[in-house]
DNA sequence: CGGTTATATCGTACTTCTACGAAATTCGAA
DNA sequence: TTCGAATTTCGTAGAAGTACGATATAACCG
């Protein structure tokens, strides 16, 4: 079970087009800095708030932003805990994420 | 084996950050269309040219802008084939892909 | 050779991204 | 209530992305 944060999972609209969405997801991760995020909310499957800032070499400012695009990507999400703010990864966007990749691939035959 | 294009593989450069790599595949995945483009590619495993265009509801010119930075990427190449050009997914890269975001969840106990 | 076809490239306009510092917000502590 | 800390939001500047039409290129066909 998750700590604080990771609350309930974000909706997942079913009107869209699953190539919209699979790039809405690579888009959210097409900046290394977004990887690196991610990458750190993943091996700490704990949450995390400014420490984030810490790992990465730009101003708080601009990983606040980057957070908030993962955040709009469904790819992590925070909850406030006090004065921080509690981020983690979501596991099912990810998955979903893995699913639309194979799903491309699908046709091809081994 | 593949048709006419699909040449050898392009060299997958090994002292790039796995982070920086994967977010290179991201961003070029980051579009529909791109999305479009490399389904299609996937679909026929066969090689495809201006028919992608045909496609697509975007001028000539921007599918090709599309499919140069698909290139650029490693996720597809194209061979001159008279006078059209022979596009296809490169299956090792999208494999390089999916491996790259496996990697990134590989810490995570199921 | 000149024309046609398939494609890339150029020039351009507009939008979006990236990054920063400064300011606003929000909560907990003194 | 005032202070300080953690964050977001704002304003802004420059870079990059997206799309189009027009133009260039290169190969085939007569």
């Amino acid at each position: 079970m998750s700590p604080k944060c990771c609350p309930a999972p974000p909706p997942i609209d079913p009107n869209v087009d699953p190539d919209e969405e699979l790039a809405r997801y690579a888009k959210a991760l097409g900046h290394p800095a977004r990887v690196k995020i991610l990458r750190f909310l993943l091996e700490r499957e704990d949450c995390m708030a400014g420490a984030i800032s810490g790992e990465l070499p730009l101003a708080q400012s601009t990983v606040s932003q980057h957070l908030k695009v993962l955040r709009e990507s469904g790819l992590i999400h925070g909850e406030v805990d006090g004065t921080r703010i509690c981020y983690c990864a979501d596991a099912d966007r990810i998955e979903r994420l893995q699913g639309l990749l194979d799903g491309l691939t699908s046709f091809v035959q081994a």
